[in-house]
DNA sequence: AGCACGCCGACT
DNA sequence: GTCGGCGTGCTC
């Protein structure tokens, strides 16, 4: 992320009397906010919510200062009405332009983010329940029993809340309510619960009470800053960060704790619980639509003090944030792929900067833009460096596959079986960890060679022995295995090639047919409450032997475990991607990060062909500072981040030629500046994607260049055709 | 994002 | 002859 100037506000008055014109902005992705006329009697100010015509129908949109003008007097329709909530904060509507701005998004689909529950809004108008009438004994129907039944307690309940419970459709309910079974009552709404959170002291080593004192410091001063707190698995830095919400709430301030989406599980809110006796806000999206509403009003209205979520929680309207913390910073997860492509890390440090907050990015393995922010200054850097509670470090080896091979058709080494043996022999727990869901990445025809292609996307069906299925990993797309060659109609002549954690588990089961075992993946694994259950089963002893894909090797804490075996740790090395050895380095660390947090100690085998690689090497010699060092020599001799800057373009329609052709008129256009490179068109990775063929473009820039500015200008030059669509990704995470 | 208007297949 | 499929275009 770089820095750019914060789009100028539009000068001029701030309150729009009657007869005036407002730029109102509208949570729709259109080219900017639109204008309305100031109704009579009404006076509003940036800022507020209104509720406007547009078309057909009526909208909620956001004051976003004085009209532009350029619209004709007569086309302009008046605002309905100004909505009695408290307005948009200055600084979030700033945010939202600045990352409209950066992203090149439109600024109404930024909004959309801030506003994600439509009704939240709109006050709630006076709602009616129902109360069962006084009857004399006469015959129900069964349907109207259950009603009966439901409300026999005399609570005063919403027609659709009675349908629910009594399992009957809502014209049950209204019939009864028609023939005067059930009497209408104003229903009112429960107060939400409000449990302040007090912070409680803990007890925390000279580490982590220097680094916890500084982040005080940073708080207090409410500033713009940057600390990136780096600690090794196990080192305590939720604890230390847990300070700095401490100084926010002391200061009658709220604070955020953005967190990878599956990070958020019962493990984390019960040390929360434990530290604050109370629980957070939660913001992710399991969340139903009536805790959304209720949530971004309490955030709103600065009842909700601590804030813990996904990306988007970095949108909430806050009443009075204190400090935001980015916990796994380098996760790539926060990164938002579709729609307003942003990175929630980077628009994090771009919030505080506008808002004049302290930012924390806590992480074992911090990105190389972190890093190398840290190095020139600009981040400040609080280290903890060792492990909490006497804890060792795991050792890290390497299995060489060439010198000691799996079996034919099996994929475990006979060394991490002779580990996995010794360690279920001492009681503790066993993780295999490969980041491949299924049974078999490829399906081939033994007969024919034909391989099972997804009809949608460039890639491969992948079998899911489970379920019995193939299916494709990009798109959904999803068939029955099929018993004969889909191309030669031989019977049983499809092979499995390669692995995925359920075929490790199948070979598990063989080796070791009394261990208990386990897959954890994201099909089984799709919220919250299923993390929380995959961490409790695993606590409890109740699992012997861990097999998961990356779900496993974000931030749990399993005391027995003390074997981490890779199966394959050359799988993100392929491909060639910029920040292939980066992400294989985070990644692998983060798993070897499980083994042995408590009083027993750990070791981590990586399954490998290439031990002599950078990134084995790195981990085996535990030399993070070196590979880092290799790393940034590699981008800054080509100009890559974070050295340069990175747009990606991705142009895609169903039309391989329309497609094609509007990627060479880009091409064509492309701007010529100093510093600036567009390389391509070139088919993009997944040529093919959910029926649309894609081909990419590579803007490379040096670090001054306004690359939003050469990217507008460019954009300008030509129009994308209809049935094409143009993706722009500021910073990509990966493109190769 | 909705919701309109606008041209080509299976029905009363 | 209509009802309706969703393609493209507009909303201050």
């Amino acid at each position: 992320m770089h820095a750019v100037a914060a789009t100028t506000s539009v000068p001029g008055p701030t309150v729009f009397p009657p007869g005036t014109r407002v730029a109102v902005l509208l949570p729709l992705p259109l080219a900017g906010a639109y204008d309305y006329v100031v109704p009579e009697e009404t006076v509003l100010t940036a800022g507020d919510f209104v509720q406007v015509p547009l078309g057909p129908r009526q909208m909620v949109g956001v004051v976003w200062g004085r009209g532009q003008g350029d619209v004709a007097a007569e086309k302009l329709r008046a605002v309905a009405q100004r909505l009695d909530v408290a307005p948009l904060p200055p600084a979030s509507r700033a945010f939202i332009d600045w990352v409209a701005n950066y992203t090149l998004a439109a600024p109404g689909a930024v909004l959309r983010l801030a506003l994600s529950v439509p009704d939240a809004i709109v006050p709630d108008g006076p709602r009616t329940g129902f109360v069962l009438a006084e009857m004399s004994p006469q015959k129900l129907t069964a349907a109207r029993q259950r009603v009966r039944a439901v409300m026999a307690d005399g609570a005063i309940r919403a027609a659709a809340d009675i349908a629910r419970f009594a399992e009957v459709s809502s014209g049950v309910v209204r019939g009864m309510a028609d023939s005067g079974l059930l009497l209408e009552k104003p229903l009112f709404r429960t107060p939400p619960p409000h449990q302040p959170l007090v912070p409680k002291a803990v007890a925390l080593s000279p580490a982590q009470a220097t680094a916890a004192a500084e982040l005080r410091a940073r708080v207090q001063e409410s500033a713009f800053s940057v600390s990136v707190l780096d600690g090794v698995t196990g080192s305590g830095k939720t604890e230390v960060y847990l300070e700095a919400v401490t100084a926010a709430l002391q200061q009658g301030r709220q604070a955020l704790v953005l967190v990878p989406e599956i990070s958020l599980t019962a493990q984390w809110l019960d040390r929360f619980r434990a530290r604050f006796g109370a629980d957070p806000a939660e913001w992710h999206s399991e969340l139903s639509q009536a805790k959304r509403r209720e949530t971004w009003r309490a955030v709103a209205q600065g009842r909700a003090q601590v804030v813990v979520g996904a990306r988007s929680a970095l949108f909430l309207p806050y009443a009075n944030l204190g400090v935001v913390i980015v916990d796994e910073e380098h996760d790539s997860s926060y990164k938002q792929e579709e729609g307003v492509i942003y990175n929630a890390r980077d628009m994090a440090v771009a919030l505080g900067h506008i808002a004049h907050l302290p930012i924390v990015l806590v992480s074992a393995t911090p990105s190389l833009e972190t890093v190398v922010n840290v190095e020139q200054g600009r981040y400040r850097l609080l280290h903890l460096p060792e492990r909490h509670a006497d804890a060792q470090m795991p050792a890290i080896a390497a299995v060489d596959m060439r010198k000691a091979p799996p079996a034919r058709g099996r994929w475990l080494s006979p060394v991490v079986i002779d580990a996995i043996t010794q360690t279920l022999a001492e009681k503790s727990q066993v993780m295999l960890f490969l980041n491949r869901r299924g049974y078999a990445p490829l399906t081939l025809c033994r007969t024919c060679g034909h391989r099972l292609q997804c009809p949608n996307c460039q890639a491969w069906l992948v079998e899911h022995r489970y379920t019995g299925r193939l299916e494709c990993h990009h798109c959904g797309h999803s068939i029955p295995m099929p018993r004969a060659c889909p191309s030669c109609h031989t019977e049983d002549s499809l092979a499995a090639c390669g692995p995925g954690v359920e075929r490790i588990a199948e070979e598990v089961a063989q080796l070791f047919p009394d261990a208990r075992a386990a897959v954890m993946a994201s099909d089984t694994i799709r919220g919250p409450a299923d993390a929380t259950a995959m961490v409790r089963a695993v606590t409890e002893h109740k699992v012997d032997i861990l097999i998961g894909t990356q779900i496993v090797a974000k931030g749990h804490h399993f005391p027995l475990l003390t074997l981490v075996a890779v199966v394959d740790a050359d799988l993100g090395l392929g491909g060639g991607d910029l920040r292939a050895s980066e992400r294989t380095y985070q990644l692998l660390s983060q798993v070897a990060g499980r083994a042995g947090r408590a009083e027993r100690p750990g070791h981590v085998l990586l399954q490998t062909y290439m031990p002599e690689h950078p990134v084995m090497e790195a981990l085996l010699a535990d030399d993070r500072a070196g590979f880092l060092q290799r790393e940034s020599e590699e981008r800054r001799a080509g100009t890559w981040p974070p050295f340069g800057r990175l747009v990606a373009l991705i142009v895609s329609g169903p039309n391989a030629q329309r497609a094609e052709g509007y990627a060479r008129d880009l091409a064509r256009t492309a701007p010529h500046e100093e510093g600036v490179r567009v390389l391509g068109p070139a088919p993009a990775p997944l040529a093919l994607l959910r029926g649309r063929h894609r081909f990419r473009l590579l803007l490379r820039a040096q670090r001054a260049v306004n690359v939003q500015a050469v990217m507008r200008a460019w954009l300008k030059r030509s129009t994308c055709p209809n049935g094409v669509r143009l993706q722009v990704d500021v910073d990509p995470y990966s493109f190769f």
